[in-house]
DNA sequence: GATGAATGAGTCTTCATTCAT
DNA sequence: AATGAATGAAGACTCATTCAT
């Protein structure tokens, strides 16, 4: 890495690694994982085939790496609580805002995440990684049931019918209904989850 | 056309069109549009490469008729209100219930649906022809907005939090979760849909 | 072959066989042998796929067929000398006239003729048979060479070089130059000829 | 770009893409167009399947690539006069000698261009390219018929008489007619040329 | 005779991956 | 580290031909 001195022209920021997985997420968002050819991927990073093959073995780690970074970053932001005084609820609904905000801030990432969920295109390691990275939330919310800010149903009915919610909410803010406020969203999307 | 003589069991009539379609409903649902081989869908149907190709021009196609064959069988099935006279919540709700039903009779359709749905593999045409399909609901939701059924919250919201909503309910149903019992499952997300 | 008979609309007149032999002299002339599938041939000739091998035991007697009787057609045509009593050159200067009046006429067939003149997509017992059937003309060319009016060279070379010359004559034709009438261009090419 | 270093024997420099169009002009040539299969090319290129669409993208781009340089360079033979100051006939008759004697020593490129002119397998914007590439040819024409070399005919008229007989030249000398010397073909065909 | 559904070998082309430079 | 020419297995699709009706 030679970011440390002044390169003449600063066309190598973030490197050739950081922006093959910018391209591949716009492509993978864009064409799914398939009819992505790592040839294209290797054009739009703007380095060639055999550098791409140089930093991940092959394909498959690349969007592996791609989806468990992608994963570890919204989970990051989601669970960065700095008040962890506040009541369960607050910080629940403040966790759900910071969701929604990334997921706006970073719509191919929310996009890339909601489409690769489940996906067979993620090798099953991965996927049991990224979802011991939510393992916080499982505790949070049986917290939740148990103080009856949820309902008194199982943990999993409500990390599906969370997920459900929020991602509907990210559906209708992106598609920017013009009938109903960016807030008013938000708030109808809180009333669901909660009661 | 062999349809002339009275065919003991009508079993083969348009035989391998159907066997063709089985199989790849299956095979996209597991694999994916790209990773499904046109080979390994016609072997699976048990039949020639040169028989899917004298049925569907092309994969895309082969796609298309797929998706829209199933939302029409959906559509039919979830909009077939026998009693007109029911009040707006019931037929909503008898709705919701005999898409709930047909989703755990067909899972492989249900969640071709779900996984096809936005995806750029439909082509656009038949996306929209599929959207047609379901204008009626359009209908029905304005209804139960005015009558104070739903939220006082535009149609593509009801549109979109209700799909998701339903969706959880399938995943949960399907999942076999052991704490809670199918009909606590579809009580529950009722109470999630109407208010 | 009910021929015979009043059909109804008289469709069926020449029968199938000739309009597969019509359509695939029309389809392989403008796109050429291979291009040409035999599927577009019955579906041009309004036949089904199977009728074309009942008549035609595959594309090749098919193309062989037509290439023999185009030939002999032509042949017919040209050697059809009614008055033999005519001076040699009276009988080649006629002869050569009824050639470009049946090219004239038969654009597709003359067009054929010179696309598969030579062409491997011909068989050679096709070629040979051919071949055959044009060996009057070298009996031909060798008097008029010992009477003088054809220059004094072997016999193939007038053959190639009246060949060369009236296709020449046949593509000025077609191409309808306008600064040159038709009796004009065939004078020349005449000219070219003799001497 | 390996050229940095002097090889000791340039041999293989763009070597691959020199071979596959050596290749193809011999197969095409021989077999047409549509019956050479890419695959065939390739094997006798001596070069893998990716290879060929490495250099071209398609096979009809390597075909109008193939045709387009075989024009260029027949053109640069015929159109080398060094001798400007030379009368119009002379030239003429030189460049007819260029020509007879490039087609002699590369019988196979003289082949291919009579084969595929005018042939629907090369693309339009090709052909049209290939024509510009002669215009200077019209130029020279018009002078011999205003100088009265050439009969009084259109340019058209000579373009197609010349093209024809020299063409039938090339074809017995090919044909390696014994009772007659090469010598002599080409003395008959001149006079035929010049009237 | 006539049909057209069915076949599968064969065709063009793509693309993940390697490796010499 | 970086390049991109080279590879060949695999994929979508075509088409001459057959055969049961």
């Amino acid at each position: 890495m030679k970011n440390n001195k002044l390169s003449h022209f600063d066309t190598n920021t973030g490197d050739k690694r950081e922006k093959i997985l910018k391209a591949a997420l716009h492509l993978f968002t864009t064409l799914g994982f398939h009819a992505t050819p790592t040839s294209l991927i290797s054009k739009t990073a703007g380095v060639s085939t055999g550098t791409l093959f140089h930093y991940f073995p092959d394909k498959q780690t690349l969007i592996d790496e791609l989806y468990l970074s992608i994963k570890k970053e919204m989970s990051g932001v989601v669970g960065n609580e700095e008040n962890p005084a506040l009541p369960t609820k607050a910080q629940l609904e403040r966790g759900f805002i910071r969701y929604i905000d990334w997921g706006m801030a970073n719509p191919e990432k929310a996009c890339f995440l909601s489409q690769f969920h489940h996906s067979p295109n993620i090798s099953d390691a991965v996927q049991s990684r990224a979802y011991e990275e939510f393992r916080w939330i499982t505790e949070m919310y049986s917290r939740a049931i148990r103080e009856g800010i949820f309902t008194d149903h199982p943990v999993s009915y409500h990390m599906i019918m969370v997920a459900q919610i929020l991602s509907g909410v990210l559906e209708l803010l992106s598609l920017g209904e013009e009938e109903m406020s960016a807030d008013a969203i938000i708030a109808a999307g809180m009333e669901k989850i909660f009661k």
